[in-house]
DNA sequence: GTCTCTGCAAAGCATTTGCAACTGC
DNA sequence: GCAGTTGCAAATGCTTTGCAGAGAC
């Protein structure tokens, strides 16, 4: 799992650093812009840009996550019903996972500590067939 | 589960009802942009405004499905670890799930049906603790 | 000195929205 | 006839990018 990151070296920047410590420093999972606002009282001249870029290097590297898997665009799928979906990482298309739900999921989720889980959403990532075979 | 849907009264329109017919008829999970092009081979004078807004309606009816629990901002995390993230639908904040990852899940995944699975997402939503007991 | 990184601003792109005209019911 | 819907176009908002200068090594 996780076999994402590909590495790329990187200096080590002033502006890099205070990102790091301040995201890890917060538990609310900041937006880049909140980050932004953040970073900001220790280092006033960084620009959005700057951390937006940083952000993604990092998230590159397996240093951070991005709690996204979806791509930029929104998709839709027709079915209503409960299934599940995977992305190709290489031909980036989405598929319907031939594969039963997990009724067990699903029952033993109702209350964790005190959180009410009305809803859960469990998506995948890897090769299609496709792209599985031509490798 | 899937308790989201608030149904609105809509009246039945010619837009709406090839829109949703194309949608049933393709496994492809398009993008808005994707059906608007299918849906205008049908209907020349479509608008992308139209399509956008009855994808939003129609998932609101849970009438189909938006492949995205991601609000519109990407968010962050420090840790790089395997752990559960929640939404919460009213306060719309994001947390760390007290919970440990579901090992079976990451065991049986592997490969499906020619599929070769690399990594997953599972995100929760519904009430974190405090909306919960202010219900 | 070199090559990466930064700040700034503009550009990009998906999505949303205001508005007047249109159309189910 | 009225309220929901549409087409159009402009606006919005997040994110990315080009570029010249600054900084790490």
């Amino acid at each position: 799992m996780n076999t994402d990151s590909e590495a790329k070296i990187s200096r080590e920047t002033k502006q890099r650093k205070i990102i790091m410590e301040e995201l890890a420093k917060v538990s609310s999972h900041p937006t880049a812009d909140e980050l932004y606002k953040i970073v900001r009282k220790r280092l006033p001249s960084i620009s959005l840009g700057t951390v937006y870029r940083n952000l993604e290097l990092l998230t590159k590297l397996g240093e951070i996550q991005k709690l996204d898997i979806c791509g930029a665009k929104k998709r839709f799928d027709g079915k209503s019903l409960r299934h599940y979906h995977m992305r190709c990482k290489k031909c980036l298309k989405v598929y319907d996972l031939p594969m039963q739900p997990f009724s067990a999921l699903e029952k033993t989720l109702k209350n964790i500590d005190g959180y009410l889980i009305t809803n859960y959403r469990l998506e995948f990532s890897g090769l299609c067939p496709n792209c599985n075979k031509s490798r």
